[in-house]
DNA sequence: GTCTATATAATGATAGAC
DNA sequence: GTCTATCATTATATAGAC
């Protein structure tokens, strides 16, 4: 299997070069603040070659989306299958920075920027976190949830943010972005904090259930100038 | 105190329409994404009128940036001393994501796209999580930790992605983005995690650890070819 | 303060030569 | 396939009337 890397032999094409300048370039600046002209100086060609190979600079888009989508499902199957594979491939590039950096950086931007195929990507990654959290459960290394599903959502976004927010997190402990070190600085906060969890006892937990009892048995009553006062977030921002 | 909102009397003026107008469309779409145009339309002005008042694009960003920053601190003080306050707040914002909508959107476009404000109001975030949670391993409610920077880091960026990723967080449950519904579905599988932590041993923590202690102990080596492979991170993505 | 009109630059995209 | 030249549109920003 061993690493397949974007630039493999016939995929040195012209066309190529400039889908991979562009995939960089969204990855880095953002889909609206990276013009075409750009794209074309980073592949040392011209603009009108672009649109010539690609159409429009949407269908780059697309095109880039497919392509890094493409990659992290390893070239095999539509975005539905086996959606373990997916997350083990994030996996894989997570503990990889360094050489997946560029696409690490495309996934973050379609996530956020919302792309129809970059929902697509974050379900099956909830899919897949599911499954390997279900397999957890049954192996008993992992402790059984009363809502698995939303589990799942909300381990998900917690691994993704050290995508999404990859340069305020490396910021806030003096590396450039999402480098090994940081990474490695990481590991065990994290751990830690998903092994034995923050609080020292139940009584936020019970306090929460208790209070979400008593609004959800009266069906919070939402009446007129806006008195929905949601729940309490847990811990804060 | 009670809600200082945005539209108080004194503020009523054409100028701060305008402003209102920007932090509305840049949180909704980005600043690159949004024109002067388009702000000048929703505050139903002329474009020209935006530039007389601000001066240039980038200029209204500041002010829309030191705005909701002011909005957040209570317009007290700069960002600098009582974290603790920006934490309360920013709690407050989003148990009530309904009224501080526009306000919460813009703050994950600040934090997100990294202006220079945005900076210290993460860093601002994470001083205040740190002196909170450090208050609340004094008081016996929270676990201590090994390295509470770091935690603190983990525990901010965590509490943020609800902001940023919002639209994927709402999507996978249904709901359109950070509703009141969504917030009381996560509560309870949140405050668990936090509580209870996700693995039911120590195994994993302590296989990293070990791992840990084993590479940083010969130092490890950075041959070239890139064989650095960094320590797996918790969970997958 | 607010507008219309306009300057100037950049954008996405096309035409056509080679 | 690739380029230069160019178009049409939109962008930010300015000038000047009211």
């Amino acid at each position: 299997m061993v690493n397949m890397r974007s630039v493999s032999v016939d995929d040195a094409t012209t066309r190529s070069r400039i889908r991979d300048a562009a995939v960089a370039l969204f990855g880095r600046a953002g889909y609206a603040a990276t013009s075409i002209r750009t794209i074309a100086d980073e592949a040392s060609v011209s603009a009108a070659l672009v649109i010539h190979h690609f159409g429009s600079k949407e269908a780059l888009r697309r095109e880039c989306d497919e392509y890094v989508v493409a990659e992290i499902m390893g070239r095999k199957s539509e975005l539905d299958g086996d959606n373990r594979a997916i997350s083990a491939t994030m996996q894989q590039w997570l503990s990889n920075t360094s050489t997946y950096r560029t696409e690490l950086d495309y996934l973050a931007r379609m996530i956020l920027e919302g792309s129809e195929l970059g929902d697509e990507l974050f379900d099956a990654l909830v899919a897949g976190t599911e499954t390997m959290l279900a397999e957890g459960v049954a192996a008993g290394t992992m402790r059984a949830s009363d809502d698995p599903h939303m589990r799942a959502v909300i381990v998900t976004t917690q691994s993704l943010v050290t995508l999404v927010l990859e340069r305020q997190l490396g910021r806030a402990i003096g590396e450039e972005g999402l480098t090994p070190a940081a990474i490695r600085r990481m590991t065990l906060p994290t751990l830690d904090l998903y092994t034995h969890g923050l609080y020292a006892d139940d009584t936020m937990l019970s306090a929460a259930r208790e209070a979400l009892e008593r609004t959800a048995g009266p069906q919070s009553h939402k009446g007129p100038g806006d008195p929905n006062q949601d729940p309490d977030p847990p811990v804060e921002g």
